[in-house]
DNA sequence: TCAAGAATGATAATCATTATCATATTGCAA
DNA sequence: TTGCAATATGATAATGATTATCATTCTTGA
């Protein structure tokens, strides 16, 4: 099975045998509030949904998201329409997406894993995760 | 070799046994500019060089852009500050990128090929590019 | 040659993200 | 535990890339 049927969203501890980093209030409520979200979301979709829990500003979302990702704990890619989506660090999230429509399918298989130890040996980077997109157009959008 | 010591840029029509568009002037300016461009170009970039050479709107390019992207003959991926770098789609383009300083180091391997076949036959899609790239930490920025 | 439709350019409008700055919190030393 | 300095937070203004608007100019087929 290549294509995925439905977004998976079991949690996970991302620990790479790192200091283990302190985080604020604010970085810890947002990494909480990913994990318990089922997909990627927008820094303002974010916004919207902890406001309702916690007080919370949009400006600390944003430092949280930003400080989350260079910790290794976040990742974050980008959609068509230029916003910037946010998901705790767990499995991959491969896509393939219609330029024309924007719909996104999630792919199951990742043939990078091995790649990225490569990588990980070859360079200084210590790597914590990556994004991979196919750009296409679907079967309804085609002429 | 996996990482790439520097950027390649020969140039090489992207046919896909589709229908030859027909480009509109603006199109085929700006497809040659990016065929001419070594790396990949923002837009705002791309009006700066080719306002020197013919007038130009700055609208135009977008619209361009967009379009030679729908027809599959220019490819785009968006970097940590939130410009869209555009390029002919000619080879991949990877990179390994650190989310602290982000410096992007082009990457040599190409380990989706495979994949993207087997996704255009499972899929309905008709695949054009796509992105692949990693995050983390590069040496320098490293505590 | 002549419209009708499409493309272009200049510029205003959008909208996600950042910067700013005053206030609140936290962590640590005495 | 108290007091202070450093850091985090929130509200909001500013930024900057991209898009929408609209009047004008090309294209193209009849």
């Amino acid at each position: 099975m290549i294509l995925k049927k439905d977004a998976e969203n079991s949690v996970e501890a991302a620990s790479k045998g790192l200091p283990k980093p302190r985080l604020t209030t604010g970085q810890q409520s947002v990494l909480d509030a990913l994990q318990h979200q089922p997909q990627a979301l927008s820094a303002q979709a974010l916004y919207g949904v902890m406001r309702r829990q916690q007080p919370i500003g949009l400006a600390t979302i944003y430092r949280a998201l930003d400080a989350l990702k260079v910790l290794g704990l976040v990742q974050h890619r980008v959609t068509l329409t230029g916003e910037t989506l946010y998901s705790a660090v767990k499995h991959d999230h491969h896509y393939l997406t219609c330029l024309q429509c924007g719909v996104s399918v999630p792919i199951e298989t990742c043939p990078v894993k091995e790649l990225e130890a490569q990588l990980q040996g070859a360079s200084s980077f210590r790597i914590y995760y990556h994004t991979l997109e196919f750009f296409g157009v679907c079967g309804r959008c085609e002429v």
